[in-house]
DNA sequence: TAGAATAGGATAATGATTCTTTTTTAATAA
DNA sequence: TTATTAAAAAAGAATCATTATCCTATTCTA
C-alpha cells in the first residue's frame, strides 16, 4: 500500500506535480475502497473524514489529475454521475463493468475478454484502438441466485 | 420511412401513448440524422426548425419516452451530455461505437461482435446479461489516413 | 358541452461540475 | 532565516444539463 503510494508519488513528481496532503488523502481513500466505484462526492465525503478541511473542487480537481496520469479511469454508468476507478497496477487496458439492474451493484471484471475482438475493429474498421469501455447490463449473481433451476425472477 | 413512423406509433399506442404533433417531429430528426449521435439540445434546436413552438422540457420527456420504449438508446461518452441513438429495427442488441480522440467523430459497428464474450461472462460470472456498451477510444481511419500499409503506430 | 386525463410550454429548481478570487503553503534565493 | 515566487487549496459563485412544477391546451368519453 505505502509502495503504491510512492509509485503514484513518483508518477505525479515526473510531470512535477506534488503529492500535497489533499492529493495523498485523496488517493488513500481511493486504495482503501478499491473494490467500490466511488462517484466525486463519495469521495469528498470520505476525505473529509481524514482531512476535514478539504474541498470539494479540490477532490474534483485532483480526481481530473489523477485521470489525465491514469492512475485512475473516470467511468459513467448513464446515472448522471462520474465514477473514478482506480486502474489495476500494470494493466495498460480499461477493465470491464457488470452492473446490476436490480441491486445496482458494480462488479468488475479484471480479464481482458476483447482482444480478439480489437484485433476484428482494428482491421475491419480501420481503427487505432487506444482504449475500451466494455459494461454489461443484467441480473448479478447475487440477485438471481441461480441454484440450478431457470427460474428467474420469480415474483418481486 | 413512413413506415416506421408508422410502426413507432404502434408501439406507442400498444402502451396507451399517443404520437402528438411534438413527439412526430422528434422521431422524424432522429429518423433524418441517424447517421449523429445528436444530444437532447442538438435534437432540440433540429425539432423547432419544423416545430418552432416546441420546448425543450418536451424533447425531454419525449426522447425518454422513446427511450423507455427501447426506440432510442441513451448513451454517454463522458463528455457530459446524454445522447440519442435510434435502435436498429430488429436489432436486439445495442450497437457499438468508435469514437476518434482526434477529430471527435463517433461511428457505428452494427455487428454484434460480443457473442463468444457473453457467454465467457455468463457463464463464468454468473450475469444474466441484458444489455451491453461497448465504446472503443482511439484513432478513426480518417484521421491516420492509413493508406495501405500494415504499420499502425509505429513510434508515436 | 362538461369532466377527466394526457401532453405541452415556460420557467424555476436541482445537482454535478467547473471557474474565479483570495489565501495558504512550499520551494528557492539572498 | 527571511523575502520572493509559484503552485495548490478554500470557498463559494457560476454554468450546464436535466428534471420538476405549475398552469394551459388538447383529446377522449359520457
Amino acid at each position: 500500500m505505502e509502495s503504491r503510494i510512492d509509485r503514484i508519488k513518483k508518477q505525479l513528481h515526473s510531470q512535477s506535480y506534488k503529492l500535497t496532503p489533499q492529493r495523498e488523502a485523496t488517493v488513500r481513500v481511493l486504495l482503501e475502497n478499491e473494490e467500490d466505484h466511488l462517484s466525486a462526492e463519495d469521495v469528498y465525503l470520505l476525505v473529509k473524514e481524514k482531512a476535514p478541511e478539504i474541498g470539494l473542487a479540490t477532490v474534483y480537481r485532483t480526481l481530473e489529475l489523477l485521470t489525465e496520469l491514469k492512475v485512475v479511469d473516470k467511468i459513467n454508468f448513464g446515472d448522471g454521475v462520474s465514477r473514478y476507478d482506480l486502474r489495476t497496477e500494470g494493466a495498460d487496458h480499461f477493465h470491464h463493468h457488470l452492473v446490476c439492474i436490480e441491486c445496482g451493484a458494480v462488479d468488475e471484471i479484471q480479464e481482458d475478454l476483447l482482444g480478439d475482438v480489437e484485433k476484428v475493429v482494428e482491421e475491419g474498421w480501420n481503427f487505432k484502438i487506444k482504449d475500451h469501455r466494455l459494461t454489461f447490463h443484467g441480473i448479478c449473481h447475487r440477485c438471481h441466485s441461480d441454484d440450478g433451476n431457470e427460474d428467474k425472477g420469480s415474483g418481486e
